[in-house]
RNA sequence: CGGGCCGUGGCGCAGCCUGGCUAGCGCGCUUGCUUGGGGUGCAAGAGGUCCCGAGUUCAAAUCUCGGCGGCCCGACCA
């Protein structure tokens, strides 16, 4: 293609609601344009490393035997009110009238629709295995979109569900996704990991994220660097660190103390001149409905999914100041568990084995010590806490560390969540009704684009992958008016085509500098330069990643990319 | 849902506090010449409901109130 006949709308400088890398290149690159928040158009250059994506993303779905489907994106809502997600989705999702008044939305996922198909249409177990997908476009009404393409409320997603007679069917069917996902990351040039991950308003059991490290991430996933071990901080296991100093010995008993304005764990600490891991932090929960009583090591984060999990309730809310003065006598900065008798209490797991803590008198400015779980309280001990950056990895002893990351694909076993209360049965080889066993498989394509850029940038502009850079190599004659040079640099982008590569002429009347500048800001790896040294018969091949230049001949420059790609 | 910032030609900004000519600057754009290896130089141009509405005033980009939109932090998030 030639350069000047194409839009390739490239800014010089940045506009300035752009905060992270990835997004100020794709406005600067003329890959995109915003048309509102969270929602954005994809010109032509988005376009093609989309579609690159999408390839790629095909052909290995294609390989495990997935069958593509397309799927409507407007969705009536008794299609979601029968799996009750109509209103556990709450804001997230667009919903919209007909011209009758119907209720209908706008698809987030399409458990519900593959469902509907596959009960309207699945009889006998000889139908089964299916593996079913779509690349499609979803809709979400993120409270808050933000970093370009990275959270936005319109996005085209690779989904697929699979439907199994079994357990162990269903166990292959997820297996082979796993594969087929890191084959995708993988052919499209990403550094990525595979953490254990909680499978939330998704329903199910066993759950993978394939999640990209990056600071413009916003999930948080625990990592070992001795056993690789990893895991969403959602869902992470760890040992505590050892408490900063060991606990008096001996059987004591609770005793007052005043802690006078002292309220905060840090606070008690400075006044009593002992570490925060000796004191238990106490936090007042409502939970269906219900006060609880949770407590923690002081140094210590509570887990909002482990808590939510544990408690059954994931919509609960931290209690009311008021509340707190009528359930304990006392204000939030003095709470305890000695003596509390009119709620549950909940420990977590690092309070066993402790003895003789510090903790609140549920006297306002009044603390105890000398309080021991199982002695002077007893609670029901639960893993509740958030694992923290050098606490010790529950595999192998090493030191945990926390990085941000970007979600790129999600795996979930569903069990019989969808297929159950939306009623799939067929029939197994004994003539009995059975209900199959689901699977769903996310992929966000645009978030493969925007995590490459994140990945591979430098100053100068996107370095993609050769495998979803919209071109792999761009001709740049440095003279558009020396005849010698158009001619040869013509020649060269069509062996190119005629190579199979997808090459661009930058055929331009604009001087070298802007023409290289351009090249390095949307991101092929090559660039072929036909400049002075074709007197000698030469041109340069720059790798984009290195800006390293080689001079090879005319004749060979295109085959010498093809070989290099 | 809490907190902060912003809205002035396509982009980046100044002007606003302290109201007053035809609203400026850089980049980009158009035309001509020039230049030709990292956003060339010169010249001449085009392009603006100063986000919207109401109010104050002789006079509003500027002050007041209301609204809309965008960005960021937190909460939230398959």
């Amino acid at each position: 293609m030639l350069w000047s006949k194409l839009f390739i709308p490239t800014l010089r400088e940045t506009p300035a609601e752009a905060e992270v890398a990835s997004h100020q290149l794709l406005l600067r690159a003329g890959y995109i344009r915003q048309l509102s928040a969270g929602i954005y158009s994809y010109l032509f250059l988005a376009q093609r490393a989309l579609l690159k994506i999408q390839k790629i993303v095909r052909e290995e779905m294609d390989a495990i035997g997935g069958q593509e489907m397309y799927l409507p994106a407007l969705n009536p809502a008794e299609t979601w009110q029968e799996s009750g997600r109509w209103d556990i989705m709450g804001d997230n999702m667009f919903r919209l009238k007909d011209r009758f008044g119907r209720d209908l939305c706008l698809g987030m996922t399409h458990e519900e629709v593959m469902t509907t198909i596959a009960r309207g249409e699945l009889r006998s177990y000889k139908q089964l295995p299916q593996i079913w997908y779509q690349i499609q476009t979803k809709f979400r009404d993120e409270p808050r979109p933000k970093s370009g393409l990275l959270r936005v409320r319109q996005f085209i997603m690779k989904d697929s569900y699979t439907f199994d007679m079994d357990q162990a069917g269903l166990d292959l069917a997820y297996d082979k996704h796993y594969q087929a996902y890191c084959r995708i990351f993988e052919r499209c040039g990403l550094q990525y990991m595979i953490v254990e991950a909680h499978s939330g308003a998704m329903g199910g059991s066993q759950s993978h994220e394939f999640m990209v490290k990056s600071d413009a991430g916003e999930d948080f996933v625990a990592v070992c660097g001795s056993c690789g071990y990893s895991a969403n901080l959602e869902k992470a296991a760890a040992t505590p660190s050892v408490p900063a100093i060991s606990d008096p010995e001996g059987d004591l008993s609770p005793e007052e103390f005043p802690t006078p304005g002292r309220k905060t764990i840090a606070e008690v600490a400075a006044f009593t001149g002992l570490p925060e891991t000796s004191q238990m932090k106490s936090l007042v929960l409502v939970a269906d409905g219900k006060p609880v009583l949770v407590l923690l090591r002081g140094d210590h984060q509570l887990s909002e999914t482990k808590f939510g999990a544990v408690a059954n309730d994931p919509e609960y809310r931290p209690a009311h100041p008021e509340e707190i003065r009528e359930w304990f006598g006392a204000e939030a900065g003095s709470l305890g568990p000695v003596g509390v008798k009119n709620m549950p209490i909940l420990a977590d797991q690092a309070l066993v084995g402790r003895r003789n803590m510090i903790a609140g008198a549920n006297k306002d400015d009044y603390h105890l010590r000398n309080v021991t779980l199982g002695e002077d309280f007893q609670a029901e001990i639960h893993d509740l806490r958030q694992v923290a950056a050098g606490d010790v990895c529950a595999c192998c002893g090493g030191v945990l560390d926390v990085v941000k990351t970007v979600e790129v694909g999600h795996i979930f076993k569903l069990g019989y969540k969808y297929s159950d209360s939306m009623g799939l049965r067929v029939l197994n080889a004994e003539g009995k009704e059975v209900t199959p066993i689901m699977g769903s498989y996310g992929i966000g394509i645009e978030r493969i684009l925007t995590c490459a850029i994140e990945l591979y940038h430098d100053k100068d502009g996107m370095i993609l992958p050769a495998s979803i850079a919209p071109f792999d190599v761009v001709v740049t004659p440095a003279n558009n008016a020396d005849q010698a040079q158009m001619g040869a640099a013509r020649k060269i982008y069509e062996s190119c085509l005629a190579l199979g590569l997808d090459a661009i002429l930058d055929d331009r009347d604009e001087r070298p500098g802007v023409k290289f500048k351009d090249a390095d800001l949307i991101g092929p790896p090559y660039r072929i330069v036909v400049g002075k040294k074709l007197a000698t018969g030469m041109v340069e091949l720059v790798e984009r990643k290195t800006k390293k230049t080689s001079d090879v001949p005319v004749a060979g420059a295109a085959a010498e990319v093809k070989a290099r790609l």
